[in-house]
DNA sequence: GCCATTTTTACCGATAACGATAAGAAGTCT
DNA sequence: AGACTTCTTATCGTTATCGGTAAAAATGGC
């Protein structure tokens, strides 16, 4: 895991989940059983140290309620918007 | 993998990314020398034969110069107001 | 047909996720 | 102080990802 940009992505993945769980009044407990994932397991996934895979960060969002692309959802900005349709090409086709 | 809806979201995943890799040209070993995962690994993964990690997604969505929430969000969300009617309802069926 | 490119599938070894369990740390309350 | 809850960390065993390589299937072009 290059503990670079990608370690971000777990970080913030991890405090979403926290605080989605917080927000409900769960437990890691409470969270483990609605899950099948162990507390431990919940734990590292939360505060970032574990690369998890999609279908438990499924399972996770399924548990708490939420679209699993919340949790991946990158808001910083620092990748303009166009830089994708310079690369293809494309669309824009939705803002007007 | 228990192969019921978690597999529809590898499926749905894996079938952006190939649309995405397509649209802009690339073969699967093109990719594979950007994001630095082999070519039989993104087959797999692609096909959604594969549970993929959180970091793995964000290289692939980096190389294709797509956001990481757009390959896992779910377009198919059918009814987001009886989300919180089935809440009270959702199973822990722990057995211990 | 035949040949090249692409994709898929199968095997291998290393690394890591995951569940289970136990122990430790930190907070809260009486 | 102790008892209790919650979260963290550690270890072990199982399983899966992942890169690498090689070999099959598709796919396309001549």
């Amino acid at each position: 895991m290059s503990d670079g940009l990608e370690n971000k992505l777990l970080v913030d993945a991890g405090r979403r989940i926290r605080e989605a769980r917080a927000g409900q009044g769960l437990s890691l407990e409470q969270l483990a059983r609605l899950t099948g994932i162990s507390a431990p397991a919940l734990s590292l996934i939360e505060t970032g140290k574990r690369d998890l895979r999609l279908t438990t960060l499924a399972r996770i969002a399924a548990a708490l309620r939420i679209s699993p692309d919340e949790l991946v959802a990158d808001k910083s900005i620092d990748a303009p918007n166009d830089a994708r349709a310079l690369a293809e090409g494309y669309d824009l086709g939705d803002y007007q």
